[in-house]
DNA sequence: ACTTAAGCGAGACGGTACGTCAAGTCTTTCT
DNA sequence: AGAAAGACTTGACGTACCGTCTCGCTTAAGT
């Protein structure tokens, strides 16, 4: 996939100001970790951003896409370095070690309101969520189903389970308590998903 | 816990006029699944119901809240039979049960609006989130983690599990692909969901 | 029909704030004057105010329609006195003394903007036109045709000339002179037109 | 002054394209009849015209301008052929049939609603008044005071009268009524019009 | 039974933000 | 260098709702 692409594209995109849309971008970010969603506003985007209000609606149909944008922008910047998840030959101390990070993320108060915002505006938004499938999650799921995959040519891993599958066995339940906040996400939650997961509900013979 | 309560009671609630809080419930439900929960508003909840803003600002804080109790009285009118989950002695083939049953609610286009709605409020309003964990979430949990109970003293569950990870081992998967839409939601998926939380994903001895 | 009265009344008058609707009048008027009709804007009005723009086009359908209505209330309060126009039995000398009242009044720099811009918003606007009619124009128009009436009983004027036209024939100049600026505008015109229009442009006999 | 000549001539002149400039009146002058002169934009004139703003901003300061100059264009259009007025030696009948056609022209509804807007923006642009009353009012104003003043010569006319002032009341009262629409505009007005200057209000002797 | 105080439908109010339109400026590309 | 095209900032438009606030009215409770 290499570097994800902006989505926006509607009228002559090569007469766009790169500056402003950048402007636009770093104030929908840091507007929604101030304010919330729900309460930011495009009049506020385009104020922080000393932009005109039009700008705005010239190149994106909403702020929630703007937010996706201002997303797909964070996760280039983030992608330089060696995208692989850790490979150490030991599969259930990898997991723990990916699933830890991804608990530190949800919980970092710089991501969190944004992050909940995503999350909340694809689940109103198909097409916002399609686009995020596409360029967001899917890469990401990949380099998951990609260390999954080793393992199981390791035989480390059921031989018939589906990839797919998995992950969502392992993702699943953390992504899910930090959006119904139904408990605490915690290293040690992370790790009981992972052993449970591996191990299965039933006894053990 | 027998049949819920409303949430709501700051003035004299015995002069409260229950015809008029009906139609605000059943109002702001429809109306949910007509437009969305962003453009659901407080004045076309009170024009549907029939019925002064002020009567839905007296009793509720926000819609969010009013869309809760619409659906804390749904949830009132279902539990009139056996809330008790299936439990045949085959733990596998219940659980198969009542994950397809979840499915299909998931699925019903009557419930999905409002539901996403639900969820995604609960996101931002953490207030809204604890009385959902203990009204509507807690005692599902419980009927749930039951009838897991029977199945480890059956000895068809390790004894060490902790049982809300065992739920959220199961569930959270399926909402998962609900909120994000992530992948179709079907009967097969939730058994093997069920069969994969079960055996492990090791492979077998 | 003595007092002029407000031309609005759409929805329930009765529950309307009257302060809302004097505070409206007069920053509408003060502002007409400070920055002209064309850039006179809904939002300046109610922000003047201390308003609601909502409170505006509630009550009003247009700036020009504020304005007339602003100038009614001016009306009203200057027609506490007697109206009639002087009868001193000097037909001449008395139009000379009500033509150079009128050319004071639209000399006045206090009224000079706020009437050019109520003139102007007539030639667009045929229903205020009516309205101006009825309501500022007529009643002065029946004034300046009583005080040629006497003067026709007494003798004065033609007996059949008609008197809308009379009072057209010695206003119309003036009138005209200062919407379209195509002299100066002084007692000394004022006084010749009185002369001429009584004289007639024919030699004398 | 033979034929009048445009006002605008900032930039140089000679590079300018005279197709672009007749395609912009043209526009203007179609424009201001169909949606009025208030809800008349550069933006509108540009697209009608197929020419970029900055076509129109470069050689005109506004859009009062740009529609003065279509006028122009329009009346030396019409200056073709003999421009004074008719003389017949019967200074009344004369004075009916340019009247009338006055008449006729103000009811124009081809000219009506132009008409009205190039009155309305001279009464809030001086600047524009002042080109006005150079290029277009000047001009006719010579030709009715040439009339006049060969009936003031063949004794016709009062020798005092000036000749502006008798101009003034002949064709005030009809601008007058055009503007504020204080009646109705008809031939037969014209002619009391007309009687009634030459011959006075006062009595016959 | 008669006051009295609350809930109620209604809707005006001061506001905020919406999404659109046009203003006038600027830059790019073509002629 | 003029012109067509069109992106840009600015500001006003007229609308939708917000949450608060009276206004009369019904209605149940407490004398």
């Amino acid at each position: 996939m290499s570097h994800a692409q902006a989505v926006e594209e509607h009228p002559d995109a090569t007469r766009r100001n790169e500056a402003s849309r950048r402007a636009i971008l770093t104030a929908a970010f840091d507007l929604v970790g101030e304010v919330g969603f729900t309460k930011l506003s495009i009049e506020a985007i385009a104020a922080r951003a000393g932009v005109g209000k039009q700008t705005i609606y010239r190149w994106w149909p909403s702020k929630g896409v703007v937010l996706f944008d201002a997303f797909l922008v964070l996760s280039e910047d983030r992608a330089s370095g060696d995208p692989a998840l850790p490979d150490t030959g030991d599969l259930e101390a990898d997991l723990k070690t990916v699933l830890r990070a991804t608990v530190d993320e949800l919980n970092d108060p710089r991501y969190e309101e944004p992050l909940r915002a995503l999350n909340t505006e694809m689940v109103h938004n198909p097409e916002l969520a399609a686009t995020y499938a596409e360029r967001l999650h899917e890469p990401m799921q990949e380099l998951k189903r990609d260390r999954l995959r080793r393992a199981q040519q390791a035989g480390q891993l059921d031989a018939d389970t589906d990839l797919d599958l998995a992950v969502e066995m392992l993702w699943g339940p953390l992504l899910n308590r930090w959006l119904q906040r139904t408990g605490p996400l915690t290293a040690e939650y992370a790790d009981r998903v992972v052993e449970t997961a591996l191990r299965g509900l039933r006894p053990r013979a």
